[in-house]
DNA sequence: TCACTTACGAAGGAGCGCTTCATTAGTAGC
DNA sequence: GCTACTAATGAAGCGCTCCTTCGTAAGTGA
């Protein structure tokens, strides 16, 4: 429960180094002036603050701009690249990696594609491939990596173990962190990808802003992500958003109303039959529409359940079939007005694919702000 | 988002002042030394502190302990009687008030029964009074009153105003908060009652320390309350806990099979036919047991989607029916380990009719934390 | 070239916490 | 009752961080 240390003098100067390092994350290149404005600090004090970081190497000058009155000032940045991130998205037929810097702007994306059943080892040098990819694209090293947040399909428990994984069958009862960590010399997270999908959605996608955000993430296999008072709710034994397990809530079973209808041709590969569906419903296919209305009335009642649980803000429809938004939402929200105390706002993702190695940018992002903020860490580290 | 103020040299006194505070309130009386060693500081740094918040009124010397080798130390405790919280719960039936100091210490308590279709200004009236009452019992005047929380069947929204009450008529589209501030001078917080009643299982009851609990209220009515990362969750609209609202999960039915039991004699009054049920079922009447084996089934449903949305580290069983834990319990346990991914401990609520009451004083006492652990709320203010 | 604007840099001062050391007020043992 | 020991007290002096103030520097616009 919070930490009872008092503070020292060189505590206030870390606490004044951290507000400065955040205001020029957060507003870019500032002068001096505005950056002692900002934080409230005095022009000098500011200075010695820049100097430190300076020599610390988190922050840099940059040419001062032009055209402005009076004598023109220095001006400072954050040095997002003193440092990379790495988010990876390990599904059943495809891993994703991205590459950003320290403020989360992506820089180098790549993919792997992977069989569902591929041994344990192909699988995790797909990983390696998909991240040294990431870093050849953006001419960086593994060592200039500070952390890699990956997301992935199943349970994982606290520690960053597998514990179920129903889709890809040779990922059960694996020690992923402990894995990667062999893989990688540096700092490894590990979480459920719906929770980074939502995660995505509520810093930079159509949750922006929001503090209280469901994430569903409907498709072959449906799922859903909890964002809670801004921060990602993982539940003690990180098995927070299960809804599908309960047969009540109907949603288990809900993808079948899409797979077998009627109208879907012969011969049509499972993985596709629901799409097909969706399709066929929004050109006017009464059947489908049927199988569609059918479906929706599922996913609702497990949505309904969350919202009435928790009450968010904005409930995100993300995941596969959330490219037939079009057909989805209307209904999704009927049903919800109906069944809801108060009708949240109902959106459709709008990251698409990258929804969850965005979300797991994100994610390390959080993390690195959480360790700078966190009191007591020291003096900040050389960085670099 | 956080804030952006760099720090002043006061800002660090106030920090530690702060510091200084909380860990007398968290450990009692303590030295000068004992002090300055929980705290990081020095002696000679935290007797100023100490001076300064003597002479603040935020704290006392008490005497020295005696027995002990060496000079005595002076011992100085927080004056948690420097100010006194109220909490309130406004049931149906009964609206009980209890008085604490600053530390949540609970000096008085009173009880003033009402009709649940009483008039609104009789209500009020009774509020006014209960509250008064406590007033009296541990004399002091309402000008020592820092604040008044107040937890209340319905729901509420985010200013105070009661937008749904199924139990109370009356109660209807009341501005309660409004009210409440127009009879007492202080800071009037609202809450509905299950939430508070989780937040009084998390601090001091069956919950003390967990992060995530679930509280079930089960009584003639249902509901639930959140705890979630050590916080009351209320939900973008206030409104979270609502699953009740969802015929799927089974609630709202549910203490039918209690109500409507063969096995309750003729003429029973309704509010009493479940407690009989129950009490039959615990003394082997096999037609009591089954009508308690489907309300368990029921309970089970909306619990289960709970856990499985959000993971708890507990459940906490309250409300009217928990003096019947011991029937209810284990039914309940064996039908969440077959619905859940992981189980969490499922256990009664041992603070009884005053969780309410007691959790308001929580809130408040949380409440107040926050408010002076809130930075930029510019120098301690004076106590008293 | 001159006035004006804005930033820079150095100097002096105040607040806060730290260390050090002589002093004080108790207990324990003889 | 005296002495040795223990632990807290109080005052002095130091260093760090931030503040304000003021003269100087480097641009723009007339």
């Amino acid at each position: 429960m919070a930490d009872l240390r008092g503070g020292d003098l060189s505590r206030l100067r870390q606490l004044n180094s951290l507000t400065a390092i955040r205001a020029l994350r957060r507003a870019g290149p500032l002068t001096l002036s505005a950056l002692a404005e900002r934080t409230g600090l005095s022009r000098p004090s500011m200075k010695e603050v820049t100097d430190e970081l300076m020599a610390l190497g988190w922050v840099e000058e940059v040419p001062p701009s032009q055209g402005t009155m009076g004598r023109p000032a220095r001006r400072y940045r954050f040095r997002a690249d003193s440092g990379y991130l790495v988010g990876v998205d390990i599904g059943g037929h495809n891993i994703r990696a991205a590459l950003s810097d320290l403020d989360g702007e992506i820089l180098a994306e790549t993919r792997q594609p992977v069989l569902p059943d591929a041994p344990l080892g192909e699988r995790l040098a797909a990983i390696e491939r998909a991240v040294t990819g990431c870093l050849a694209l953006s001419r960086t090293t593994v060592a200039d990596l500070w952390t890699i947040a990956v997301g992935t399909i199943g349970v994982i428990d606290v520690e960053g173990r597998v514990i179920y994984s129903a889709a890809v069958p040779t990922w059960r009862d694996l020690d992923l962190a402990g894995k990667l960590r062999e893989m990688f010399p540096c700092q490894v997270l590990i979480e459920n990808d719906s929770r980074l999908a939502a995660m995505a959605e509520a810093r930079r996608g159509v949750a922006k802003g929001a503090r209280d955000v469901v994430f569903l993430h409907v498709g072959r296999r449906m799922g859903a992500g909890l964002i809670i008072d801004g921060k990602v709710h993982r539940g003690f034994g990180a098995a927070s958003g299960e809804i599908v397990m309960l047969p009540e809530a109907r949603w288990f079973d809900a993808p079948e109303h899409l797979n077998t209808c009627a109208s879907v041709p012969e011969g049509t590969p499972p993985e596709d039959a629901a799409g097909h569906t969706l399709a066929a419903a929004r050109n006017g296919d009464p059947v489908a529409a049927g199988a569609v209305e059918r479906y929706v009335d599922d996913l609702a009642v497990g949505t309904a359940a969350m919202v009435l649980i928790l009450d968010p803000q904005m409930v995100v429809l993300g995941g596969g079939f959330s490219r037939s938004a079009d057909v989805l939402l209307e209904p999704l929200r009927r049903r919800l007005e109906r069944a809801c105390m108060r009708m949240p706002e109902v959106r459709a993702s709008t990251l698409g694919d990258e929804c969850v190695v965005v979300g797991a940018i994100d994610y390390a992002v959080d993390h690195l702000d959480d360790q700078l903020f966190t009191p007591d860490r020291g003096p900040l580290p050389v960085s670099r």
